[in-house]
DNA sequence: TGCATTTTAAAACAGATGTTTTAAATTACG
DNA sequence: CGTAATTTAAAACATCTGTTTTAAAATGCA
């Protein structure tokens, strides 16, 4: 394999272990095998070889589209929607889940907020934003049309949040449980407590649709 | 002011502005006004500064215990009870809240569990086990007595990651909202969207005291 | 083959960080 | 006051990190 190739493939592994601040260039070469001196060769430092490797997140990100909701006219259509949304912001995060490319993908993205780098509002805006416009468009369907924004965006940061604790907070979680493996063994159920408490959150104001 | 105590309250913000992992011996004694050999000769090092500094936040925390639970047989004291515990955990995050030293207590312990050191096991033991077994506690008054372990961990698990989002990830919710302090601004909404997907997601099994 | 270009390798460099050394300044106290 | 202990200050040290330099090795090609 080129060299080049050896060192982005590196870096993506090490990126996605540490994210940008704790991962060292020493530490992407002794990964790829290769001399210390190649990272600034091919690309012209870790910064912009961080950057390609983000590029190839956001591209691969913007290529597996998120599926176009399936029509919503019923209160089980609304339902599969909101399971499907679920399930893609957690499933990514499950050890041994189907893609390991994209695993690889949402924890450097994982990475990113938690320690955002001066990329994290590209990042946010290319990779996250869409995602985040989905869910509201998919819950303003079943919240009076006059519901405050504010009101939105606090029910999908509570839905996000709870997706997102098991592997944000994962040692917490592992301390909490011990049990390394709680949310991977647990996946499925969690998803189904996040639908239920969304879904009667918003069943609450008696508009999900009929 | 002593040349220790400089330090200690030096190395409280420090640490609560960057964690362990990120803050420095220069950065903390620049603050205190010391020479950077008072770290290494009143502390034996960062490492054990830090642990002075947890002890600390530990002692602290088991003072200020939080208040034993009043009476819960009715569904409004459980209710009153859940939100008193929601608030605890959202109000230590938010910005210009009553107690300045409680926040930065808070602080610290977010950046542990964000970014563990090795004083996190001992931390989540002795700062966040009673919190987590008051939750418990107090969400078993309203499930059946049969539900299983896994389940009732997901529902705590499902509860603090809708409080801990808006601090934890606060920069992910900054650029999502375009508002660097809707976490603080919204608050009070907060608390009570989570208060009522919690009750909601428990009166689903029809146990909730009457 | 022979020469130019590209690639690899080793070492050194520059900056940051935690720590240690050394000595000066200050304080304690008999 | 005068000496001993304590405290402060400056500099140096060791290690880690990203980067650069320099030259050797490999490759491309006429």
């Amino acid at each position: 394999m080129e060299t080049k190739d050896k060192i982005l493939e590196a870096a993506m592994q090490e990126f996605a272990d540490f994210g940008y601040r704790r991962s060292t260039v020493r530490g992407i070469c002794r990964r790829a095998g290769v001399n210390i001196a190649a990272v600034n060769y091919y690309f012209s430092g870790k910064e912009e070889l961080y950057r390609q490797v983000f590029e190839w997140v956001i591209h691969a990100r913007e290529r597996i589209e998120p599926p176009a909701p399936g029509p919503v006219t019923t209160a089980a259509e609304f339902e599969r929607e909101l399971r499907n949304w679920i399930y893609r912001m957690v499933i990514r995060f499950v050890r041994r889940s189907r893609n390991r490319l994209d695993r690889t993908r949402s924890r450097i993205g994982l990475h990113e907020m938690m320690d955002p780098s001066e990329l994290f509002p590209e990042m946010f805006e290319r990779y996250s934003r869409p995602e985040m416009e989905a869910a509201e468009q998919l819950l303003q369907l079943a919240l009076p049309p006059d519901t405050p924004r504010d009101t939105i965006r606090i029910k999908i940061c509570n839905l996000l949040g709870q997706c997102f604790f098991y592997f944000v907070l994962r040692e917490f979680v592992e301390q909490y449980t011990g049990e390394a493996g709680f949310p991977d063994r647990c996946h499925a159920e969690i998803i189904d407590e996040i639908l239920q408490n969304t879904l009667r959150g918003l069943s609450f104001h008696g508009n999900r649709p009929a």
